[in-house]
DNA sequence: CAATTATTCAATAAATTTATTGAATAATTG
DNA sequence: CAATTATTCAATAAATTTATTGAATAATTG
């Protein structure tokens, strides 16, 4: 058929874009589809890391770690800078963030087993009467509330919720007369399964404080706020 | 120390469900990190479709294509019925589109070689006078517009744009005296890559009708659809 | 500038993924 | 019910990914 040969053209030019639009996919998929690649991009997800402050938190070699450090940078998912002898390394930007909570966020209710243990979490949280993040903004909003990051100095540095005071685990006791007991207090930290802000609950209830942990944690509220605009 | 005894059972319980999270979701990856694979979820993501179906259009043979299919199937990303001796596959829901689509545009946006190839193809639309989905809502409720589902019809009665009749490429030849040459026509195919509306409003062109096409396809619709509730 | 430190590199073995081959299964047809 | 058809299964070889080992590099410190 003559139609069949007119069509060759575009034809080839659809099939090369798709070739390639296959093997990219395939390749960043690949760099994502690894355990401790994802750990390490959710250590990361917190602010940048040297290879060695992702040794420390995970079960990886030094030179296991580097190896998957690269193999994330090469595939632009991460990104790294150099200080004296240490390499810190990075989130390359706030889309990649965004498509990988929208995987996390898929996963997490499709995956039968994940979901059984998310909601026993999220029972265990509601148990402590925790904080929305909807709530919070109301409650920064009406301005009747200190908010605590309680994660270490270094990740709230890189960057925290607005108006949140630095309060590492580490200094928490020491810090107590710091504080008043009337203002109602939100502890938040890592995210959702981080137990840094439910110790702090725990620390600060024990001592007389009104305090209650948020449900989410930083990333969390980083994207809600990227979505916002 | 005290604090780290105390702590032992929540950061186990954390530890525990972070495994059980980055094991799932690594699983989930690595079924999706194969060209092969994702060409078929794209090709699914038009309808279902037979094994057979999936031979013909692919380079793959039956055994490795049902393999790839069983790999899919297994990681709840498709589903199966069986009609007699064929066994249609399709993909699992909604849900799961969405995200790939979200990793689609990242990945498009985000590595050089796709965009390149992908900014070359939105010139050649352009060139074409392509409608966005946006203005063909707008013609829509305008009701001056002929819409023109070109794919095969076995895809069109699995799902279409509200609105439009199916056209098959096969049949727009002997169909020319049933369409007006004074109401715009707007052909859609399987998405912006796809080359069978191009044939379509280079066919009806040339016998002298009014006719563009849309920007995107079906799945790109869909989304946008499920996006609006 | 020798010693130290953080990271990377290169080689290798083990584990996993992939495509191929030929046989097995399960439903349908003549 | 034997032959046909669509799909799956099981075994295997090749390719790829991964963790480990020990050495190399590049920057810093005494």
């Amino acid at each position: 058929m003559f139609a069949s040969l007119i069509q060759f053209l575009p034809v080839m030019k659809g099939r090369e874009f798709k070739d390639a639009m296959y093997d990219g996919l395939s390749k960043l998929l690949k760099a994502l589809a690894n355990p401790y690649r994802l750990e390490i991009i959710e250590m990361l997800s917190q602010g940048e890391k040297s290879v060695e402050g992702i040794v420390q938190t995970t079960s990886l070699s030094f030179a296991n770690a580097s190896q998957h450090l690269q193999v994330l940078k090469n595939n632009n998912i991460l990104k790294s800078r150099k200080v004296s002898h240490y390499v810190y390394y990075s989130i390359v930007n706030n889309d990649f963030l965004a498509m990988y909570q929208h995987i996390v966020k898929f996963s997490v209710t499709e995956i039968a087993e994940l979901e059984k243990i998310m909601n026993r979490q999220r029972d265990d949280n509601k148990a402590l009467n925790s904080v929305s993040l909807d709530e919070l903004e109301t409650m920064i909003r009406d301005k009747n509330v200190l908010l605590m990051d309680v994660r270490p100095a270094t990740e709230y540095e890189f960057g925290h919720i607005t108006g949140a005071v630095s309060v590492p685990m580490n200094d928490l006791l020491c810090c107590l007369k710091d504080f008043s007991k009337e203002k109602e207090i939100v502890a938040y930290c890592r995210g959702p399964f981080c137990v840094l802000a439910d110790e702090a609950v725990k620390i600060l209830t024990e001592n007389g404080f009104k305090i209650r942990r948020l449900d989410e944690g930083y990333p969390e509220w980083k994207m809600k706020q990227l979505e916002a605009n």
